[in-house]
DNA sequence: ACGAATCGTAAGCCGTGACTTACGGTAAGT
DNA sequence: ACTTACCGTAAGTCACGGCTTACGATTCGT
């Protein structure tokens, strides 16, 4: 539901495939499994911690049921990021900034 | 080194603690690992998965060794989230705009 | 020069998670 | 109604990764 479910649901390289196949629009599950190097209900399981994560959203559609990706979900992930790299460039300034005037003792 | 290390490190709870600490500026290993509940080797292993992902740089210094926060590995991953970002809305959109005019059949 | 501090690495244990096979349930086709 | 297609779930196996303890190397202090 978090940002931390999305970058661990995110480390697996299964799921990123998944989530690269999505990128063009929702697809059912065996358009998705098809030509993948593990089974259906694997990608299947993938799916559920995705959706999980909040990365996915399911419709179901008479007989299949269509995943796509949740641009709210990536968003969470992005400003964590984002706030991430704020921090980073400030304490890199920073720290070059002390270096500048006095170099450590 | 690519961003798929970046999300794999960043995936586990601990290093992204250890990351938070080093959010102010960069410290050495036993700073970080001061009140943690993992062991100062425990911390030295993650401190190495990540500055192996590029998300951290090492400067040895004297007796210590201070890691700080990378900013060019962090913006490898946003990155990455903004080009998906951007597909996730294209495809957002265009299913919107579909189902507006021909509702599938 | 000797002891203490800081840190990385090796070896080993153990839980977590990714995968497969098997099964059940619902919708579509005829 | 019966078969086929599509999909989720359960159970079980197995490799991977995170942790600890133990050790060795380098640097600082006196």
């Amino acid at each position: 539901m978090d940002y931390q479910d999305a970058i661990t649901a995110l480390a697996d390289p299964t799921r990123r495939i998944i989530i690269d196949r999505l990128r063009g629009g929702a697809l059912p599950v065996a358009a998705i499994a098809k030509d993948m190097n593990v089974s259906r209900p694997a990608v299947s399981q993938h799916l559920r911690v995705l959706s999980d994560a909040g990365l996915l959203t399911v419709t179901p559609a008479g007989n299949r049921r269509l995943y796509a990706i949740a641009p709210e979900g990536v968003d969470q992930l992005r400003r964590y990021l984002d706030i991430l790299w704020d921090d980073a460039l400030s304490a890199f300034a920073r720290a070059a900034q002390e270096k500048a005037k006095g170099p450590a003792k």
